[in-house]
DNA sequence: GTATGATTCAAACATACATTTGAATCGGAG
DNA sequence: CTCCGATTCAAATGTATGTTTGAATCATAC
């Protein structure tokens, strides 16, 4: 009944070589058939197992994303344990949750890229419904940590805020054009203990910035005054 | 001579067209016939006028980009002028000179995109190139001048969380498929003004930060140790 | 061995694409 | 009015694409 075991796995070889050819050339410059080439298998195999290019590439990017996902829940699930039982409140757990799972999952990939680029730079007619359906969860979960960590802090400013720490975590997750660091001149630990520390240090002290600066304060009173 | 004026200046109509749907469909996706069908103008104009559409893609992107650095290298010249004079040096208008000139391009656009999300996320194979050649300049001069600001910090941390303010600069201007607002529950101001001052307040903390963490030390002492 | 359902395969199909071509049209200079 | 270079235009060219098809092949259960 279950038809279990094909010898080479063709639905695996597929997924692999699409997430290569994806992120190399993105989703409409990968062909199906250099993409079926790649990986040793009949052109017609896509059809057959995903049922056509849009459906494989949900399937790819589901097969990466998911796991990194559960693995930052419950590691954010573990911190908030660790509240309830009274320990002090601090932002760099929470960002090393958020970002520790993703860089380990591109590191265990072999090739240094991460799939998530794909989500936020292919122009894919139903990518912003993928994007909500995979990590809507965890966006509202760490977004809500942050803010309890931040009690204090202007709502609004604060999903500012937390939108930057997803810009910065994208960009280096996936850098595809990043400034090259010889343009700048210096030679740069870009390894990977590197950045994520830089990153969470970087982030946690952006995120506790105070308020505002001058400018906007008295831009506000300005308005207020004027409402009078 | 100077055979100037064409009486709908098919040129720009072009670039208007490409920019727009270069952005909306990507490279790729923008098909040189739905290109010249909205611009109102004949498939063959595109290489009439510009040879090709790789070509195509570099005029649109040149002529957006090159005035915003421009402006970006005057304000910093200013700022660097002042030190000169001997006004104490901050991060801020460092920042400020870095982004406000593309957000003030981005709203002079009407559409409230930034084409230089194509760079970043646009896999073509010339991109890379282009992106030195168009930032080169740019990047090496805030650099350095970040740099002077803080003089004290490592170099190789320095570099990475440039990056970060890149990052997050982008993610911002170009926000294809940035986590919608309401996912997290809460109405957000995020007008011009109100990103600008978040971003420059968030960025400048970050980039200040003291140095690393307790894990770092502790693990680049043990290897110090291991060393003798 | 043989029947059965899952899988693979080569080929064909219908579009969609960027580019090229050569004639038609335009606008001003002589 | 005439001419000429610049520009526009409709059409054709050749290639690449995603998908579909129907036969061939395989692995297994009986």
């Amino acid at each position: 009944m279950t038809q279990a075991a094909q010898q080479p796995d063709t639905r695996a070889r597929i997924l692999d070589a699409a997430e290569r050819l994806f992120l190399e050339k993105g989703f409409r410059g990968a062909s199906l058939r250099a993409l079926t080439t790649a990986a040793g298998v009949n052109l017609a195999a896509v059809g057959y197992h995903f049922g056509g290019k849009d459906e494989l590439l949900r399937a790819v990017l589901e097969r990466r994303i998911e796991p990194v996902n559960r693995e930052r829940l419950r590691r954010l699930d573990a911190i908030e344990t660790r509240w309830r039982r009274g320990e002090p409140r601090a932002l760099e757990p929470i960002l090393a949750a958020l970002l520790e799972p993703a860089f380990a999952a591109m590191r265990a990939d072999g090739e240094a890229r991460d799939i998530a680029t794909l989500l936020y730079s292919e122009p894919h007619e139903r990518m912003p419904e993928l994007i909500e359906r995979l990590f809507g969860e965890c966006a509202l979960r760490f977004h809500a940590a942050v803010s309890r960590v931040l009690g204090r802090a202007d709502p609004s400013a604060l999903a500012l805020r937390f939108q930057m720490v997803i810009g910065a975590m994208i960009h280096f997750l996936g850098g595809r054009h990043r400034i090259s660091p010889k343009l700048v001149g210096v030679t740069v630990d870009d390894s990977e203990r590197a950045v994520l520390d830089e990153l969470v240090v970087f982030l946690a002290a952006g995120l506790r910035a105070p308020a505002r600066r001058r400018k906007v304060v008295r831009r506000a009173a300005r308005a207020q005054e004027s409402l009078r």
